[in-house]
DNA sequence: TAGCGTCGTAAATCATAGGT
DNA sequence: CACCTATGATTTACGACGCT
């Protein structure tokens, strides 16, 4: 791809830069419903069991890998936030 | 509650522009490591204190930074033209 | 090997700051 | 004030690597 051939281009200077493969699906933003359905199961425990991600992808018409992923990254955000704000929390 | 966690949360979004002093340095040190614009750890937490910032908003610049550079390479000449000018001037004193 | 974990990131998007 | 772009922060989606 045109992409791929910039990337290629040794006068680029991001040429050996980290880039995300032509494959990668776009990022698509969840629903006001969706996020916050996960954020309610993500309250009733950050660690999602099999049975429990099947269920959340169905009814959310997410697939289980964006599932999984979203917790995944909730996790981290949840550890960023704690790191950023060791005292009160509200 | 998680309403309420996510409108205080959401707050933070307010935010002010780094100061030029700060935006000066983040740029000194991105356009003198143009091939490799990836600042370790300890590098990250040396910019932090230089520019007054923490090291998740030196990660955030650097994203920001790499992606809107390489989408738009013409944009950022001038700007570059003029940070690899004062690096050299650094190095000559 | 399968498969879920963290960590750091790309890329898109959001929300507002700041300038015209 | 309205409008527009620049900029910092947040949100999806992975790659790389860990552990079991």
């Amino acid at each position: 791809s045109n992409a791929d051939k910039l990337h290629m281009d040794p006068n680029n200077p991001s040429a050996n830069w980290l880039h995300a493969r032509s494959t990668r699906k776009k990022r698509c933003p969840y629903t006001k419903h969706q996020t916050l359905e996960l954020e309610k199961e993500f309250l009733f425990n950050m660690y999602l069991t099999r049975d429990r991600r099947y269920e959340v992808a169905r009814v959310l018409n997410l697939t289980e890998r964006q599932v999984k992923i979203w917790f995944q990254n909730r996790r981290m955000k949840m550890k960023k936030i704690n790191k950023e704000r060791p005292k009160d929390d509200r | 509650v998680m309403i309420l966690r996510s409108r205080f949360l959401d707050a933070r979004r307010k935010r002010r522009n780094f100061s030029k002093q700060a935006t000066e340095v983040l740029n000194e040190y991105f356009y003198s490591h143009l091939s490799n614009p990836y600042p370790s750890e300890e590098a990250k937490e040396e910019l932090a204190k230089k520019c007054s910032i923490t090291v998740s908003q030196v990660s955030n610049w650097f994203g920001n930074k790499r992606i809107r550079y390489k989408k738009n390479i013409g944009k950022f000449q001038e700007e570059a033209n003029l940070y690899a000018a004062k690096t050299a001037v650094n190095a000559a004193h």
